[in-house]
DNA sequence: AAAGTAGGCAACCGCGGCGCC
DNA sequence: AGGCGCCGCGGTTGCCTACTT
């Protein structure tokens, strides 16, 4: 016999959540500390099984998930740590703040997965690909792309994907507004609005939908410095300790991302937070 | 303008690990 | 030591939107 279900779903809501849900789990989670998953639907007065609660706080509502397009450094990184530790989206979101595992797993199986493949790289052990593998793939693009010859957005998508400063905004959501209460990491901005995609341009920054409490950090200077800002103020350690440690690893993301023979640091970093 | 197709992403599902009793 | 329950993770699904014909 398998486990039983975590939770009964009889009478529970599944599917998109509405505005009311997300108020009700955000409040109670800025009043109780998140945990207790099981037992969190019915004290906050959901009708959601706690894995869905989880998910969606985890993903979703988290006043920490960076809003906005994954830069091209976060691009490298991702790539890189992927060959180190495979489909360990996990530890992987962990080394890219306010990114979540669920949003690199994605944006690795619809973008990175395959550019990978359009240049020749098998996306799963980041070694080349034999010429017949490499040849067809091409093939497909090509395909592709003439079928699309009056798409060039999606024909470039395939060809010179780096090229395309894509917009990887989140999905929108049905909730129009959304107020956080406050907390203390993110006392100077607690609201922030979401906009269906009907109501922007498509590969049209929204500011209004990016205006949220992280959205200072992103893109405030050149080379990431935008990542060292809100690693400084989001580590959750003591300010002293946390503003050299802290400095240290993000030149040392830096050193790694600029360096090309850098394989073997690459390996020893990946180390460092494996155990 | 409508139907078909493809892409993107939020959410669900099932399993494994870990801690507690 | 073994069973049980909870949590977290990775794989997969299904819906929505944009694009093409």
């Amino acid at each position: 016999m398998g486990r039983s279900p975590c939770c009964s779903k009889v009478g529970l809501h599944r599917g998109q959540w509405t505005s009311r849900e997300d108020t009700l789990l955000v409040n109670y989670i800025q009043a109780h500390d998140e945990g207790h998953w099981r037992s969190l639907p019915m004290k906050a007065g959901l009708l959601r099984c706690g894995k869905s609660c989880r998910l969606r706080w985890m993903n979703y509502l988290r006043p920490d998930i960076k809003r906005g397009n994954i830069s091209p450094d976060e691009d490298d990184l991702i790539i890189r740590l992927h060959s180190l530790l495979g489909n360990r989206w996990s530890l992987i979101a962990g080394r890219l703040p306010g990114r979540t595992d669920n949003e690199i797993k994605n944006y690795w199986n619809t973008h990175l997965s395959k550019r990978l493949l359009s240049q020749g790289i098998d996306p799963n052990t980041h070694q080349s690909l034999p010429n017949p593998v490499v040849q067809q793939v091409k093939k497909k693009n090509n395909n592709r792309g003439s079928n699309n010859k009056q798409n060039p957005k999606k024909a470039n998508a395939t060809h010179e994907p780096a090229v395309i400063p894509k917009l990887h905004l989140p999905k929108p959501s049905r909730i129009t507004t959304v107020f956080l209460p406050r907390n203390d990491s993110f006392d100077q901005c607690t609201r922030f609005s979401t906009v269906s995609s009907s109501q922007r341009g498509e590969g049209a920054l929204d500011t209004e939908a990016i205006q949220c409490p992280w959205s200072e950090y992103v893109n405030d200077g050149e080379n990431g410095t935008g990542l060292l800002s809100y690693l400084k103020c989001h580590s959750g350690l003591p300010a002293s300790e946390d503003e050299n440690s802290l400095e240290k690893l993000y030149e040392e993301y830096l050193q790694l991302l600029r360096t090309d023979e850098d394989q073997l640091q690459l390996d020893d970093f990946a180390e460092s937070f494996l155990i």
